[in-house]
DNA sequence: AGGTTAATCTTACATCGTAAGATAGAGGTT
DNA sequence: AACCTCTATCTTACGATGTAAGATTAACCT
């Protein structure tokens, strides 16, 4: 029926690692991580399940596959070029590339090994910080924390009940009266704020970056004078 | 065989919802969530895998149920008590619960039901920081920034190869003199920082959240002079 | 005694990851 | 041409999973 390919590596009709972690990312970003399963992972490719299993050993390196090809994407920082800026614009860029990708961020405390791309990415920022005249230590401050911040924000940005629009609906549905007269602050803050019409939550990354970053900043300069 | 029990609502044989719950917590700490199934859940219940149904809807359910009881044991800030204090206290009880079942932390995104126990810690997160004066836009900034750095600490720190001791194996196994050569940043900053003999990498945690206290207290003394 | 209700179990099904091995085609060798 | 070998794909099968549908049991009420 179909042809067979040739053993060219080049572009073929025929699969490849790159070929199933790509329909891997593509079917995951429409369906979402959990509804990915082999079969119709090989389904969406022309092929059968077990076919998968030539190119990648298990469903596991699979995922871990996803995750380093979507850090790929995410913008390295220049070794040369302003610790600040660097910082702020892949954080920025992580952001952005995880928002795009929701799954990913479900996938990345599970998935204990790194990829070529994580760790060049890694490897990157530590340079960074270096060369702007960082002591060790403090790269490791600044790494988790910062990492720690995106991570998060991410996380809780990923599991907000929907696009910020028409929230009316979703914070009645969260909020019913009973509870929300158990809970007078959480129910003033509801009304009083995330109700408002310019709302948005995606603000507060740039918040909580600039104040990390300012205190990055500070016990910097306090170290090296 | 077994005797039936009663319907007194009180410490019986029977199952309920908590103790379904408190089981399901019990065997996620022991054998990590993935492992988690109805049949073997209900096998440590001494009872078949349908019976679970009676009392929860479906599997997801319990997830929620699990993290909203993990929840509940993290220490709710006293709305008097000093902002400062209260928020330092809180975050590190969460860091402290969250690590003791770390499979709470990867349920955290995929679950977009809070459960009682955690709208009512939100709450007296946001009466403490309104009695301390904090205006409704910075509660918001606030609330945002510790939590994001919290659960992406965590989430972190869970993923790490092991336990701190002896790590000079894991780290030659992560990274082959290759992979070394690619990326001399992170290969050094391994070398020199990671690997040293007192490091902690939790010693990081108190260090990012004393840095957003003081910015945080910063921004706050600013808006209100 | 008979009926109602609450709690548990039995059976069944579609779906999952993947082990084991069959199959097919292309290239090289003779 | 005949044969072998290697690469890529498919077939079949197994045990585990979440849960729908409904059978079964036992306690209580009248």
């Amino acid at each position: 029926m179909s042809p067979r390919r040739k053993r060219e590596p080049s572009a073929d009709s025929g699969l490849s690692r790159e070929r199933v972690l790509e329909a891997a990312i593509v079917f995951a970003d429409e369906h979402g991580v959990a509804a990915l399963s082999m079969r119709k992972l090989a389904k969406e490719l022309g092929v059968e399940a077990m076919s998968l299993y030539y190119y990648l050993p298990n469903k596991d390196a699979i995922l871990d596959g996803m995750v380093d090809r979507v850090f790929a994407s995410i913008q390295v920082p220049r070794v040369q070029g302003g610790w600040r800026e660097q910082m702020r614009a892949r954080a920025m860029s992580t952001r952005e590339v995880l928002l795009a990708h929701p799954w990913a961020v479900s996938l990345l405390d599970s998935r204990a090994n790194p990829g070529m791309a994580t760790l060049r990415h890694h490897d990157a920022v530590i340079g960074c910080l270096l060369e702007a005249g960082f002591s060790v230590g403090m790269v490791a401050h600044a790494f988790a924390l910062l990492d720690s911040f995106i991570y998060g924000f991410v996380m809780q940005e990923a599991s907000l009940p929907f696009d910020s629009d028409d929230l009316s609906d979703d914070v009645d549905a969260m909020m019913p009266e009973e509870v929300a007269e158990a809970l007078p602050n959480l129910a003033r803050f509801t009304r009083e704020h995330i109700m408002q019409p310019g709302y948005d939550f995606s603000a507060e990354f740039e918040f909580g970056l600039d104040l990390i970053l300012d205190g990055l900043g500070a016990r910097h300069e306090a170290a090296s004078t």
